[in-house]
DNA sequence: AGTAACTCGTACAGCACTGTTCGACAAGGG
DNA sequence: CCCTTGTCGAACAGTGCTGTACGAGTTACT
């Protein structure tokens, strides 16, 4: 399911798919740049009629919920080349340095669906992606290295909340692109850190 | 400053100053809600004609202003009355127990105010209660209770994204809203502690 | 009591966006 | 080569918002 209308018929013509995956590119593009981009302005940037996308998308809402579909099957499938086995500190902070752009880049675009979509609709869509960063929670949690006293997924939301921090000090001008990833890296081990333990670094 | 225009003339009348309070405090917790909410929208919550709003705010943008400012005006007062003296960690803790609500509360309306004032109307407004902050941080650091290694703005950055984090979870209905304070508390103390030392609790 | 300040509803112009329709034109597939 | 499929621009109706105007009614200060 690449997002557009597909129900039967006999295939698409290129050139539709190569309309298909302009619009799509142009919707994520747009859309996390600006939450509330409107149609015009995606079909602009995709180089496509407005008319001709309302021809693969019935509308605004199902264009949206196509492009976050879009994003988060790319993001995860760069997670799943993240080798998360070993030490669950260091799988980490391999897993923090390959995702948190691309995390990143999804934020407003997660926040344009939240407008939009039904809430259940949303959490259906990346329900894939987190259970991989819970699993490995959550055998640092087993291994003795991540605290216990808080619950899991109280800690992967401490790890997005602390890579959006990121974006925004970025975006701010007050911390280098650059360093980043170490920052979130360090930042959220620590936070990962059971009581009583010492903290890495 | 209460936020409504007030150039000159002989004082306002009792009745308008009634209105501009009632639109004032409608305005906040309507955008709190919603940060797109409409004008009319905020004159019905005020109980007051949507003409009457226009005559004490010239513009939306105006509204929105006058709004995040009350809202910090009486954050600020809140946050004079803790004692931010003693055991940095301490203080720290008793600061997030008596402002986290209020800084989430303030989210959603402080996204209003990103949507439509320019980036540099909004520091200034929140100058003042981000300045206290940073002098309990920067304390913490002095006396080594507080990491050194990353900087003082990030941490003060890191403690608001996990207050974010604890709205969302509770928004989710996967945090009891009793537990945040401990929660937060907990996370942000951990992340705050020097590479080496021992994580309290 | 009288006057200026305030409020209200309705109504209007202007704008931006959504979603649809139309007719003409280009391009891919068998 | 022909016919389906896709594309385009222009145009239309519908909606919801902002900001302004008008006129009549009400409320507070003196």
């Amino acid at each position: 399911m690449t997002g557009a209308k597909q129900a039967k018929g006999p295939a698409r013509r290129a050139d539709a798919q190569r309309s298909i995956a302009a619009i799509l590119e142009a919707a994520v593009s747009a859309l996390s740049r600006n939450p509330e981009a409107s149609v015009s302005e995606i079909a602009k940037a995709a180089g496509v009629g407005r008319v001709t996308l309302y021809g693969h998308f019935p509308n605004r809402v199902d264009l949206v919920e196509a492009a976050l579909a879009s994003a988060i099957e790319k993001g995860h499938a760069a997670l799943d080349s993240v080798d998360l086995t070993g030490d669950p500190r260091q799988a980490l902070a391999r897993l923090i340095d390959s995702s948190w752009l691309l995390v990143n880049r999804s934020r407003s675009l997660l926040l344009a669906a939240q407008g939009v979509l039904p809430p259940g609709r949303i959490r259906i869509l990346h329900a894939g992606p987190v259970e991989r960063v819970e699993g490995l929670v959550e055998r640092g949690r087993d291994e003795g290295v991540f605290r216990s006293d808080l619950s899991t997924p109280w800690l992967v939301g401490v790890l997005h909340s602390v890579m959006h921090n990121a974006a925004d000090e970025i975006n701010a001008g007050r911390l280098d692109s650059e360093k980043a990833g170490a920052f979130i890296t360090a930042t959220v081990l620590a936070a990962f850190t059971p009581p009583g333990s010492r903290v890495p670094g």
